[in-house]
DNA sequence: TCGTGTGTTCAGAATAGTCTGAACGATGGA
DNA sequence: TCCATCGTTCAGACTATTCTGAACACACGA
């Protein structure tokens, strides 16, 4: 089979990478990701930073932090002192993982420092009232995250399954 | 009734400033839209601006950014030529009209762009089962998204409700 | 042991993003 | 009309983030 064209490597590799701020990955990093996806088999540190024409350094790092996502893996090729990488073939359980990750990073700490604030007992009144509001809104998203980013398989039917119910699930009050 | 302290105040301006990154909002916008959230009446822009010592022009600007995803509004008050501000009431309300905005902003173009890709015939293989699994799961994001943000009440409900079911609702398999 | 090929690190350069403050336009009172 | 007040804009200053490339560490074969 003939491989995929350069070009629409190219094309897809620029727009993941301007995709990345979506996800809250930069650019470099969802670039490399990208040509890990558009190819069928490994790469090594080498190839990726010349095809991407960024520098070594910065493919090290990229793929350092896919690692961490845990969307990208290490293989070893006998008798090849190099390092190759494969991107993970599943693209629901690279999103679940991203998402884990982030999690992680940036909600969790944030939800602790609200949380935090909501035990001191100075708020009152309507401010009070916002404050409980944002703490529940703020613990069903943390619940849900949970919930779902939990089992990828089992999440990815469920939300496959509410995306393709009839519209609409209700009706108009009144 | 006594107001809301001002430490508290402040350290929820801080605090909120520092999670706007998360929602994809910058700490100016994020600290305006504290600021309202935690005072229980209207703002001038120039209170906004010396409570939060920042410039009447970024304050200006993040007033609008705040306006344009519908979660502050103008208040007019008789015989006064200034504006003043408050912030829509409703937490579960300003979440959503949030990410709506950014949906439009953000998610709908990268989406496109990637559609654009698919409908080229060059991907083979592997690669093109890739891309039709990511655009399986961009379609799935899609829809959930356009269902969820359509109606914050039932959604809310419906989140909420999702949220509290008991754990889990899935064996592991075998 | 030395030389070569490899991956990593990190200081500083380059780039991108944010904020300020002066200039300006608009409005209304005198 | 003129002046005072208010909100907006945007060029450029400032800050944060990203990226490069040289230095280094390590492993292997000769």
């Amino acid at each position: 089979m003939e491989p995929t064209s350069n070009d629409t490597v190219q094309q897809f590799v620029e727009a993941w990478g301007a995709m990345g701020a979506l996800w809250g990955i930069n650019r470099s990093v969802a670039r490399v990701h990208a040509l890990l996806m558009a190819t069928e088999g490994h790469l090594s540190l080498e190839e990726i930073s010349e095809r991407l024409q960024m520098s070594k350094g910065n493919a090290s790092m990229s793929l350092r932090e896919l690692r961490t996502f845990g969307v990208v893996r290490q293989v070893e090729v006998p008798g090849d002192r190099r390092d190759f990488y494969v991107t993970e073939p599943d693209v629901w359980t690279m999103f679940f993982r991203i998402m884990k990750e982030r999690k992680r990073r940036e909600f969790d700490p944030a939800l602790d420092a609200i949380h935090q604030l909501l035990e001191q007992p100075s708020a009152k009144g309507e401010v009070l009232g916002r404050l409980k509001q944002m703490s529940d809104l703020l613990a069903t998203v943390e619940s849900l995250a949970n919930r779902f980013l939990k089992d990828p398989a089992s999440s990815k039917a469920a939300l496959s399954f509410m995306a393709d119910l009839p519209f609409s699930p209700k009706r108009p009050k009144k």
